[in-house]
Order: structure tokens, then sequence, then C-alpha cells
DNA sequence: CCGGTATAGTGGTATATACAACTATCGAAG
DNA sequence: CTTCGATAGTTGTATATACCACTATACCGG
């Protein structure tokens, strides 16, 4: 099936990237498989060996496989990638993982900001802002609760998007021209509470990892204040942390 | 000086990226300035342009420099990355949060490294490996377990050393010349289970924010692996997002 | 049985080359 | 004046080739 051609509009190397990632997402590779040498992948689909090392080095450098000199290329037992560099919502982070996300909205109004929200996102108590709540499902099961609050001029036309079936980071970025360039989280463990209890589908008292997220656009402008719910033992948090080298 | 030589034991690609990063050091290269093309560089140094390229790629992936098709290449403008890329041992972090840091060795033993442990260090399964058990505290109150297992050639000093009173990455990157520069790390929420109970002097089935942490040192060696459970209702794990972002 | 050593296979480094895609600039044509 | 086009310079993609460094295995000799 899956051949690498000219013509196509996409680099070879991508589309073998994208031929190795979905090989992970539906199973063929599995986490700690040995995958194909670089001569192997470039002989398998028409390509010279740099073209697939290319490949693989991006994916090397997204976390999904690792390199072992005179070995070879492993699958990675972690599954994400979710690097520093990229701020991403629920929508792309699922992707990532190589879930199907999926939403289901509980709620959305315009309503005044209350005295906690408001300070995150400075703005005054009592102005109106886009609330959200909603259910988020990985592979059709609940994982996560959250509730987005959203502040900027002309937010209230957020009322008539259809915010199932797209991405909203997505929306405000392409279609609203606000682009999420930072974000400050926090993460706590807790318990999974009654009222959630009943959405997530888990026992009351279960693991539960609360985040607090503060979304920023140009100009260090807060734009969203998100809080969530997940999931203790569906969800794994990743994070990767680097030191400044200059300064050695 | 910079005379980049076929004989060193150093790649060339690595010779150059030492180079261009004291050019940044040095301030010859400053934020937002063009660098040398490709092609430039490579003549300069007696190495091709591929070669060049490879130092460039990698000086792009760790942040320092941006491309911009048909333009060229320049050096990031990076306003934070100061304190929160930060990579920070458990003294140092609670210091950074105004509390007292506290430490109890529980054990310290050279041992074999299991399957799971000598997988994320990169190392065959029984390899002697030092590990560490330390009971971690804020203002004299138990906060955390901690179990770090180290590996490097000579790590079994490490007896020898006062654990209770030094902080051990200090310790790595000072006595030993391990400089600490990148890690991986999840978080994933929990409760506590009857051994951690005893210890943090908390209920069995309280919420715990469990951590794995691999840290590498230069050329991507990982060094420990780290693993620990938080105190859920007494720590909360602060995290800062960035979107890569070309701003000319 | 143990310990070299030869070998084949892997990723790591490096070069030379070619063309595509994109950007800026300058000059000619309208 | 504006617009189009040529052009030169940049990064982006792709190939072919070569050798190095490292690993595992098999085989041979002690």
């Amino acid at each position: 099936m899956s051949t690498i051609v000219r013509k196509s509009p996409l680099p070879r190397y991508y589309q073998l990237k994208e031929i190795m990632r979905e090989k992970i997402r539906n199973g063929e590779w599995k986490p700690g498989d040995l995958i194909p040498s670089e001569r192997e992948l470039g002989e398998q689909y028409g390509i010279s060996r740099m073209t697939a090392r290319q490949a693989i080095t991006e994916l090397v450098n997204e976390g999904l496989f690792y390199r072992e000199q005179g070995k070879g290329t492993f699958v990675s037992r972690r599954k994400i990638t979710q690097q520093l560099i990229h701020l991403t919502g629920f929508t792309e982070d699922m992707k990532a993982r190589g879930q199907q996300p999926g939403t289901r909205v509980l709620s959305a109004e315009m309503r005044p900001a209350d005295e906690a929200v408001a300070e995150r996102l400075r703005i005054k108590p009592g102005l109106q802002i886009f609330r959200l709540h909603r259910l988020r499902l990985a592979d059709g099961e609940p994982l996560a609760i959250e509730v987005s609050h959203i502040s900027f001029i002309g937010c209230e036309k957020l009322l008539e998007e259809d915010l199932e079936h797209n991405s909203l980071y997505r929306l405000l970025e392409t279609k609203y021209g606000l682009p999420l360039l930072e974000a400050d989280q926090e993460l706590e463990a807790g318990l999974i509470g009654s009222e959630e209890a009943q959405y997530l589908k888990v026992p009351v008292g279960s693991p539960a990892l609360f985040t607090r997220r503060v979304t920023y656009t140009e100009r260090n402008q807060p734009i969203e204040y998100a809080s969530s719910v997940y999931c203790g033992n569906k969800y794994v948090f990743y994070t990767h942390m680097k030191r400044e080298q200059l300064l050695s």
C-alpha cells in the first residue's frame, strides 16, 4: 500500500514519518519494538537511506523513537512527545498520543467573570466572558472535564461555533487571529468528587489530576483560563525540561 | 583558534555547534542577527554545507536559532528562557518556593538494575548502579518519597557522600563533572499506598502525585532515573509552555 | 570451558551534488 | 508610476557514496 512518490506535494521524509506514525497508532509497531534499519526502510519505500534517516531523526526528536548505535532504532516506551516548545490543546494532545479525541459540550454561555477567574485573565470582575464546559473523551471513553473561560473582544461569536467537532485552539488561531503563544499551567493531585464521578464514570475518591492553565496570546495578553479534572489512572502528563546551556 | 579538524575526537558538526554557541555567548551574534548562510559557514570552516547544516539544525532544535526559507538563519529572540526552563532538583525547587528543604536517607546502596530501570537508563539489566531512597521534607514536614537510580562510571563513590546535607544534583554537577542538562518527566495522579502512608504520615488513599524522571547529561546520556511520590495536597507542579513563534 | 577474533549488521559522521521552493532586489516594460 | 520578470541568494529536499564506531553472533583456538 503506502508507496512514497515524487509527485506528491508532500516531501518524502514527511510521508515516511506519517507512515511510521500510523504503524505505531495501529499497533503494528509496539513500544520497545525494533523498527527496520535505515537502509531497509529506504529500500522498502524506494527512497535513499539519508531520507529515511531524516524521517526517523525527526521522530526521535519528537520522542517516538530512540536509537542505539550498533543495535538499531526502537519505539519509545513512553508514548509521548509533549514538547515544551509546543503548546497543545486537548485535541492536538490526544492526536499526538495516538488516541482519538472526542468532545461533548455540557454548556456554552456568556456570563460575568467571578473574582478568581477575572484575576487570572487580568480583567475586571463582572465582565462578560465566554464560558465553555466540556467533557473530553479519548477513544470514546471519558477522560476529563474541562471548564474554559475565554475573554477577548468579540468572544460572544464563539456561541455560534460547533465546538464538538472543532478544536477550540485551532479556531482561535485560525479564524479569530489569536495565536496562542504561551501558557502557565499548574498540576495537582486530588480525588474525584461526586459530580465529576458521574460524568467520568469512575468511583468517587478515584485519583484525579487537576490542572489549571492560563493561556496567553500576543503581548502576554491572557486569553483563556481553563481548569480541568483528568481521570488519574488514564492520563500521564509529560514534560521536558532543559537547563540553559549557554551559561555553563 | 576556531579551526575544525578531522583528527579531533569530536565530530565536526559538534565543533561547529560549540563555535556558534560561543559566538552567541560573547555577543558576537546577537538576538535577531542573521548568521552566515550554510554554504558560507561550510566554506569558512572547511566543511561541507550539509555538515554545517547539521550543526545549525541541532541548534534550531535547541531553540537558539530559527530559520526562514529564502531569507536565512537568525539568532532567536528569547524573552524568558531563564527560570522556567530550568531544571531543578528537590533542594533547589523547595528553596525557590520559599520552603526549607530537608532530607532523610532511608537507604543508599549499589544494586543491580532491574529491567525497567535499565531501560530508562539505557544500560544492561543487572549492571550495578547506585540506588538512593530518600524521604523529602519541607519545613520539617514529610512531603515526598524519592527513589533515585544513578548510573555512571564511578558512581559507587556516591556511597561515601553525605546526602542528607548535600544536594545530589549539586554534587553531580560540581564534584563529578556531570552537568544535568535535560530531563524527561512524567506526572500522574494516584493514591497513597500503605507503605508510603507511614513515611508521609497521611492516611492510605490520600491523593498522591507520582513523578518519574530521567535526567540527561551531555550527549543525551541518561544519568538518573528517579521516581517520586508527593503528597497530593501539599504540592503543586508548575510548568510554562511556549509555542515556537517567529517574530521578525 | 573460556576467551579472542572475524564478520555482518546497525546507527553516526561526512562529502559532493542537484534541484525545488522561497525571498529580495533590480531593471525593463507597460 | 506600477507591474512583471529575471536573477541571485537563501533554506528545503533528495540522492549516492564512503567510512567510522559500536554491537551481537558465530566460530575457532587455547
